[in-house]
DNA sequence: TAGGTTTGTTTCAAACTTGAACCAAGCGGA
DNA sequence: TCCGCTTGGTTCAAGTTTGAAACAAACCTA
């Protein structure tokens, strides 16, 4: 079957948004970096587990949640340790699991750093945006999110990133 | 001040932009990966040259086009040299610049590799939305592109790339 | 309950990115 | 013309990401 090209208007949405995600990306990693000393991914691994029921989370769940590998996950976590942000701890239920804690430090780091952030991220796009825009950035992308179910069979997108592997508890 | 955190909806919106995005960029680059060998900025380079007047752009341009360090651009060129894609020649109208050049084995694994990656971002992004979303996606990012106008004075987003640095000519 | 498969996580090397530092070559004015 | 400032590009080290192993524990199933 013979290539179905963009049209001009697919073309310049494209564009405009491949644009855009970068630059959004790129000042959200410098924003943070500046004042949190990471990048924006490890800020999103300390906001989830901010979130999460006694603030840790099983390795592969946070992997899911955030949409990264294990592998990096296993990388940006030795990392926060190191900063002594995060924790590693063993499930005591699995013996192959492994649990991130937020310690106290990544919370005070964390509320530290979030209105910064918040800042940055409306100064990016929602100041950009009227409220009706704001509505279909929303069904925009969860529209696209929707995509990625199969992959990996996951609730969707990002309502409940820390929900259970198992029914098993954990920890 | 204090901070004004994002409503509900925005950080709905938030979370579905964000995870979608890297999801997409992620798919993308596992599929050029796949077909052309190369991840998707590497490719957007060759796209990039492909546009040119004559297939070739100083490097600043191209990096500015592209929204990329000149170092990120450095490295990537050079891979892209080594496997024949692209060329370094020296600009003749100013000794410090060079001109990244398309070659015809660079053109020809663009073409090979084009329509896979069209029906990609089909498949991610337009086969899941309506007309009309397209032509919101495209004001949306369109206004987000326009906040960063100022950060280094280009010609708005993606239309003009090729652009040259003064009225010079270079080749 | 032994043996094979799946699941959770880490490890490792290779590729890529970042930002600061560096080196030329142009440019502008005293 | 000489000098200091800007511009175009590359280099370098440190940090990060990738994908393919490697491992170990848990889970079947015969």
């Amino acid at each position: 079957m013979t290539t179905r090209w963009l049209t001009p208007e697919e073309q310049r949405a494209w564009r405009a948004y491949i644009a855009s995600a970068a630059l959004v990306e790129d000042a959200l990693d410098r924003q943070l970096q500046q004042e949190a000393g990471m990048p924006h991914l490890y800020y999103s691994i300390l906001a989830t587990l901010s979130e999460a029921p006694e603030r840790r989370l099983r390795m592969t769940d946070l992997a899911e949640g955030l949409k990264i590998t294990r592998s990096r996950l296993t990388y940006a976590v030795t990392r926060l340790e190191k900063d002594g942000l995060v924790r590693r701890e063993d499930c005591r239920w699995d013996k192959r699991g492994s649990i991130a804690t937020l310690t106290d430090e990544g919370m005070r780091v964390l509320e530290r750093t979030a209105p910064g952030h918040v800042e940055t991220v409306r100064a990016l796009l929602f100041d950009r945006l009227t409220p009706e825009q704001v509505g279909q950035l929303e069904e925009i992308f969860t529209a696209v999110a929707g995509g990625f179910q199969g992959d990996d069979a996951h609730a969707t997108a990002e309502d409940v990133p820390w929900r259970r592997r198992s029914g098993k508890p954990c920890s």
